[in-house]
DNA sequence: AAATATCCTACTAAACTTGTAGACTATTTA
DNA sequence: TAAATAGTCTACAAGTTTAGTAGGATATTT
């Protein structure tokens, strides 16, 4: 299961992603319209800057934007900064890989299965991106249907 | 990441797998060979007893045993009893559903993606089963090649 | 200078993980 | 039938992680 703090994220730039390219948004109104607690999305939000995955503009008029246009921003890497690694075994792990406690891997019955599910996941969320999972805004449904 | 019950619980299995229909296999043999400590492990057998997919044996000559042929047992069963869901949020897993705080789901921007990796997940765990994950015996090896 | 809004570090309570302890029950063997 | 064997079960405890809070520092605008 992801952490509250992923799916806060996650829930947070689906948000951003729909207000991209329309100038800085609040933390407060992120946090409002999202209901997540203000100063736990702050420290999620800077992360996500420090990140390079959001930039951000200090006083009035300021708040928090993509860095990039939405579709540039996998959901892989977004939960592997907040998350941490993706796959389910330290052995099996591309970005945080460590060796198992007392695990031959060349012969660990094991970790084969583990490597199937890894890149099953990471086919989807490397592929998947910030704009797949935008939030619907009332312009972009066509009421014309 | 599974969490080091869940991985005992593997590569105990993967033990008992290997030693199917040749008698009751003692804790503290299995503990020894994996290198887990023995009351944690007591614990996680007794729990897959519970559930069934283990069975045992008390006294001299006891110990324990797969209730059914390693190919009968999936990898998704087993994880679902040690590790509890597979998916990757609460408002998207089928055993374990629970509804996301403020999230309506019908119209959630981010449920799609975790169904996808959901299904893609048991697409692997649901098909592989404790035969896939047995460890590999000396008598198993064919030399000949 | 005052107001606004992010930046950053540190702290805390609760929950979960990873074990351990010890007494109890069932079975086998002498 | 007593002793030894081996699983059963509940409770506890230390360590770690999660989720959230506090409050001052810094940068920008008016």
């Amino acid at each position: 299961m992801l952490s509250k703090k992923t799916q806060y994220a996650l829930r947070a730039l689906s948000f951003l992603a729909a207000r991209h390219d329309q100038g800085p948004v609040l933390i407060t109104e992120i946090a409002e319209q999202k209901k997540i607690p203000v100063k736990f999305l702050e420290n999620i939000l800077l992360e996500l800057k420090n990140a390079d995955i959001l930039d951000s503009k200090k006083g009035r008029g300021g708040g928090y934007f993509l860095k990039e246009a939405p579709h540039k921003t996998s959901l892989a890497r977004v939960m592997r900064i907040v998350e941490g690694p993706i796959a389910l075994l330290p052995c099996v792990s591309l970005y945080f890989y460590q060796k198992c406690a007392d695990c031959t891997e060349d012969v660990c019955p094991i970790n084969g299965v583990f490597i199937q599910v890894r890149d099953a996941t990471l086919k989807v969320l490397e592929s998947k991106t910030l704009e797949d999972i935008q939030e619907m805004t009332l312009e972009a449904i066509d009421f014309s249907i």
